[in-house]
DNA sequence: TTAAAGTTGTTACATTATAACATTATTGTG
DNA sequence: CACAATAATGTTATAATGTAACAACTTTAA
């Protein structure tokens, strides 16, 4: 909880039990297994974690993996500046990491802009095999 | 088995009625929406939709949407040779085109090279507002 | 103080996807 | 052709993921 302990002291007790639950973990988790997690805390119902993961995802301190249905927290330095572009996601450990690339960046915005296409929202996931889980 | 693409003489008679499906829809589809419209053709369960979606993705004959949990076929031109990077996905009307790009796919390489990163599966979703809907 | 906005708890339901098993069809090979 | 191997199908049941809707409570700010 260091990078947003500026942020965090805002955030509501459900929103801090989902938090500590994504920060403590090695990967990513699916909104379930946040509920399963905070059960002793009293979760009961899944409203309760997209609730907080809404809030969360709109801090910008959670991203959402489209691609695994879950959530990870940001691991990024400086969490207000940065713009992650992409994420790397081992498909043996789990193991995520952000991308933030300027000049893929430049790329995809040459790319929507040539077709006049107004951006919202970008996703861009890479599974593969990192190198931790390739060399051993 | 069969490679790939424009050998619809080797699909099945279900592949087939997913593919046509995909094909005559202006948008992407879900796998629920592909199945109501198949009831009349005799379908009944979804996996009867999802069995055949595997295999038309395997044959790079129709995409998968992460961000939309639905499936769009292909419309690029010579589905043999190019390599579909991206998609940009208008929230407004639903279109989807496709994105083959040299430098982008080399930026991308890049990057996860960069990182020792084994690369399996790419997601690259772009949602924003096409040409068609904002200039109206 | 009090209205507005945000948060919580809860029940019910909607949507998306897979497991498992039995059967039929197609294909390649001796 | 026979027949084994592979692919495809039909079906029931269930798992996993995500929202709607309503009632209550808390915090914030004028």
């Amino acid at each position: 909880m260091n990078e947003h302990a500026h942020i965090s002291a805002n955030l509501s007790k459900n929103q801090l039990l989902v938090m500590d639950a994504l920060t403590n973990s090695d990967g990513p988790l699916s909104a379930y297994a946040i509920l399963d997690q905070l059960c002793d805390q009293g979760f009961r119902a899944p409203q309760q974690v997209y609730r907080a993961l809404k809030k969360l995802v709109d801090f910008n301190m959670v991203h959402r993996l489209e691609s695994l249905n879950a959530f990870v927290a940001c691991r990024h330095p400086g969490c207000e500046d940065h713009e992650t572009l992409a994420f790397m996601i081992c498909e043996n450990c789990g193991q995520v990491s952000e991308i933030t690339d300027n000049l893929l960046s430049k790329r995809l915005q040459h790319l929507t802009g040539a077709a006049h296409f107004v951006l919202n929202k970008m996703t861009i996931e890479l599974r593969g095999i990192c190198i931790n889980c390739h060399t051993t």
